[in-house]
DNA sequence: AAAATGTTTTGAACGTGTTCAAAATATGTA
DNA sequence: TACATATTTTGAACACGTTCAAAACATTTT
């Protein structure tokens, strides 16, 4: 009676006995939401011990990785065709944003719970926590591949190019809220905020591409840097002062500053195609 | 032995013992953090039954609504002269900024909740919950007064004057974020944070007012009103198609839309100033 | 095969947020 | 003052997330 069924047994029983209790939660959090759903339904559907769970899922909020790790996973596949078919940045990336939230969409009761912790520096599922780097990656990952294969009318700054996938991963957190407090049936209003503001997106993408825009996009972006420093790196103290002193030197305009730079920008536009009339 | 301390014992021994019970918490709440002071610690330091906090807090969380009350206040206080002596946009907000970090910095350990559970559609918390409207009232306004007090070179267009208040709101709230991961010494980076952002805040207000940036700006307004309204109502399904219509008209511009732009804006800055040599 | 070691599973127990019926107290009314 | 009613206070009980020592089971070593 040795094993012909599964492949290494060791690896096995184990990873079988997880898969089953994150499946059994997530079936149980579709069905009945988060909250409604204890440790103890959970343990009995899955005919395991309470403390079985513990033993795979350090607490019940982990449970909630599993799903992301999934969604993650499938929103991947999902992206592919339209990756490969759609060519604008704007197509490019209404694509993906629709296919993430058609994968979401069975989750929204339990939803909350996504956003609930998001801001909790304790929690596991904190966005900047180390536990959900991989995932954050991953997830930035799809916006690179949105910006690489479309081809753009004006050419994106090297510098404003790297940081917009996490800007873009921002700007998805910002709908996946809104989606969350989302009442209208069928999400419909979820869907229509997406298809304007990946519209605006796109736009303000060209209008930051204009050569002019650089000294307030690239302060911006040095500002970005140092502020994802620190919740990446989660350091408790570490020479606090260090970055910013570059920053300055951007900043050594006078109270004339706003002007200045628009001044800027109206010399930069000048040399654009000519205009169609209005 | 009538009372000739109290003003009305009616509505008095109440809300003593209420206030007494908020106080206890605050304090424990700054000595040891949210989550590690129990409801029993409250009681028993405040010298009162456990089902008695109950009475007068719905839940643990209510008590952080006294927080938000607390603070709001004191704020308000803090801006007054901030206000009266600043003319220049920029000068107003940071100073409004810093005052509001100065008066929540005691709290900073027990901030994570405040973010914690901004998300979830249930909680109480959620600042686009109908129990914290008033208070999301009271934090606009303070950014109304920082702008119309404020002696501007360009005039911001109406709408977009309009919705300001609410778009620093969202500003604010991203540097809470912020400020609750900052693990800097003395909350440095904040600082550092504010002092940056207020500056680039204060140049996209001045870019956005810009006649041209008009259709964008127009177009990404009435996208935020709905937006709001969908949250403020918070009506389970209300006519989710009306209002987007009319943006879609605005919308109707073909594949070209985003260089027919950039070109518009080109074309009104040429009006600007004459530019100073580089 | 027996013993040693490693992995998985168990369920009782604990802490904490929350509820609730009943008691105590205050206020209004005759 | 005595009774009725409203407000406030009490503490026991409950539910649920979590911990942990011990049991059961699996694998490796001798």
């Amino acid at each position: 009676m040795s094993s012909p069924k599964s492949e290494s047994p060791k690896l096995n029983k184990g990873q079988q006995t997880k898969a089953l209790i994150l499946e059994t939660a997530l079936e149980l959090f579709r069905e009945r939401g988060y909250e409604q759903t204890t440790m103890r339904d959970i343990a009995e559907k899955a005919n395991v011990a309470l403390g079985n769970t513990y033993y795979y899922f350090r607490s019940k909020e982990h449970l909630i990785q599993g799903f992301y790790q999934r969604t993650q996973e499938e929103l991947l596949v999902a992206s592919t065709p339209i990756l490969e078919k759609e060519r604008s940045l704007k197509a490019r990336l209404l694509g993906v944003m629709k296919a993430r939230f058609e994968l979401i969409e069975p989750y929204h009761q339990f939803a909350g719970v996504l956003f609930r912790t998001a801001g909790d520096p304790k929690s596991p599922l904190n966005p900047f926590s180390a536990e959900s780097l991989e995932l954050r990656k991953q997830n930035t990952a799809i916006f690179e591949q949105v910006l690489q294969g479309a081809r753009l009318r004006i050419a994106i700054p090297k510098d404003l190019y790297a940081e917009l996938p996490n800007l873009l991963w921002i700007y998805q957190m910002g709908v996946i809220l809104f989606w969350i407090h989302d009442k209208s049936p069928n999400r419909i209003r979820t869907h229509q905020l997406i298809e304007h503001t990946v519209d605006i997106t796109a736009k303000l993408i060209a209008i930051a591409s204009v050569p002019l825009m650089k000294p307030l996009i690239k302060k911006t972006l040095n500002l970005l840097a140092t502020f994802r420093e620190d919740l990446n790196n989660l350091l408790p103290s570490s020479n606090p002062d260090l970055e910013l002193d570059e920053l300055d030197e951007l900043d050594e305009l006078d109270e004339l500053d706003e002007l200045d730079e628009l001044d800027e920008l109206g010399k930069s536009l000048k040399v654009t195609k000519p205009l169609k009339t209005e």
